[in-house]
DNA sequence: CGCCGGGTTGACCCCACTCAATGATGGTGG
DNA sequence: CCACCATCATTGAGTGGGGTCAACCCGGCG
């Protein structure tokens, strides 16, 4: 069983089995338990290492200067956090976890030269870089037009898309300690907004909610209801290969 | 006198003089004309090579099921538009022009090489690609959490800036023939509430329009009214060399 | 037991949208 | 050179989606 970190990178393209051995390494090494609501990168600083998710729910925010924050991407298992702070010399932004999770830290020189001696690793992070655009043009889209229903359907189907992709879900439930505030800040809504939102998504029977245990009843709705269109994410790849794993994870989702 | 293109990526880092020679030439000689509101690059498409504006405006933008437009971003000059096609399989958005424009193609194996064999260049385009996603990042700020007066002040300011880090300002005006359409499908708002927000800058003597030419009048109070921060375009590189080209053309902006 | 962080509900309000009409402006062809 | 038309800017009146404020509920925990 691979690490969700590869079979995340693998969406976009097979690794050599010595490529998969080293990635697989890297990130076995040095893992950290956070808790709930820890940050792992401020904004301003310099990390000289690199984070990645390996279980649990962290986000990329800011906190504005009327001490409001905006979440700006939700990360799971298998996303790399800063891969950025390589070139640029502070972070713009903070990473923080938003339940208790499990980061591993790779050595800044570690992956540097992995970036410089294994094109594979290096195209599949610029690959990475290149999602992780895609996924914030379309919460531009998702913000700029669709109203606070659509909103938040379309979060909750982002969220099951990619925690399919990496494959840690039961069926169509997840557990997710993410609070209404969370994904209000995250939506651009109010708190009490979002509870109405969510009460409409569960009295249609798309979704249910008990304590953290979020459960999609019917993706096909919830997909409808977030007027939701897959391309962004690039997963076609993966669709192209029905046989490989990550094809078949996402089977009649996108 | 440097191109646009050149200068937009040496914001970051100096170039030896041999890869400076390489970008200038490699985006003079497939320069090509286009009219207002005429596609680049459409979504869907897999183009062979790779866009950069030389002046002109274009944007990245995307049509929704009910034939609304949303724009993503603004493209000035010295703005790669596809890099990313070297990686992804086909287009998620689509990039168009918004004024008469000048776009240089570069033949994707001529970029190819150039990324392999000039680590210089290949830095800078990746920066190029980080600073994208900053910008994006920050129209999700934007877009959730401002009121549309800061929105539209923020937009406006935002494009004073990247345009005078590119040189192709005279004094605090530029000539863009962008209409209000336009600015609202940017900002997600309406053409008629864009139009009072104007109204609202032009009278308290921030900002003035005249036909296509827009100055700005107190960009210090532009920028407030933006709630403007500018650490997220990551130009403090060129802030720190304040004998620099870029350095002197953004003092007292950022 | 009392506290605290979250979820839920209701009443009220305002920012931005909608719809619709009217001016400007500029390009085009006769 | 002017009539025409398309496009864009402007204005007004009315509406509604989502915000604000405040209360209350509930479960977990020290």
């Amino acid at each position: 069983m691979d690490s969700p970190f590869v079979m995340k990178l693998e969406q976009f393209r097979r690794f050599s089995d010595e490529d998969r051995r080293l990635l697989s390494e890297l990130t076995s090494k040095r893992q950290q338990q956070y808790g709930a609501r820890e940050d792992i990168v401020r904004e301003g600083e310099h990390s000289p290492d690199i984070h990645v998710v390996i279980s649990g729910l962290a986000c990329r925010y800011k906190i504005l200067q009327d001490g409001r924050r905006q979440i700006m991407a939700f990360l799971v298992a298998g996303d790399p956090c800063d891969s950025e702070i390589f070139i640029l010399k502070e972070m713009d932004h903070s990473i923080g976890t938003l339940m208790p999770s499990v980061i591993a830290s790779i050595p800044g020189d570690t992956m540097k030269d992995l970036l410089l001696n294994r094109p594979g690793i290096a195209l599949a992070f610029w690959w990475n870089t290149l999602q992780d655009e895609g996924v914030l043009r379309e919460r531009i889209i998702d913000e700029g037009r669709r109203d606070a229903y659509s909103r938040i359907a379309f979060m909750i189907y982002e969220i099951l898309l990619r925690l399919r992709a990496v494959g840690v879900m039961d069926d169509e439930s997840f557990d997710l300690a993410i609070t209404q505030t969370d994904l209000a800040d995250a939506t651009g809504l109010t708190p009490v907004h979002v509870n109405r939102m969510l009460q409409r998504l569960r009295e249609e029977k798309l979704i249910a909610v008990e304590g953290k245990r979020w459960t999609v009843l019917d993706p096909a709705g919830l997909r409808k209801a977030a007027q939701f269109e897959a391309n962004y994410l690039h997963l076609d790849r993966a669709k192209d290969e029905p046989d490989s794993e990550a094809g078949k994870r996402l089977k009649g989702l996108i």
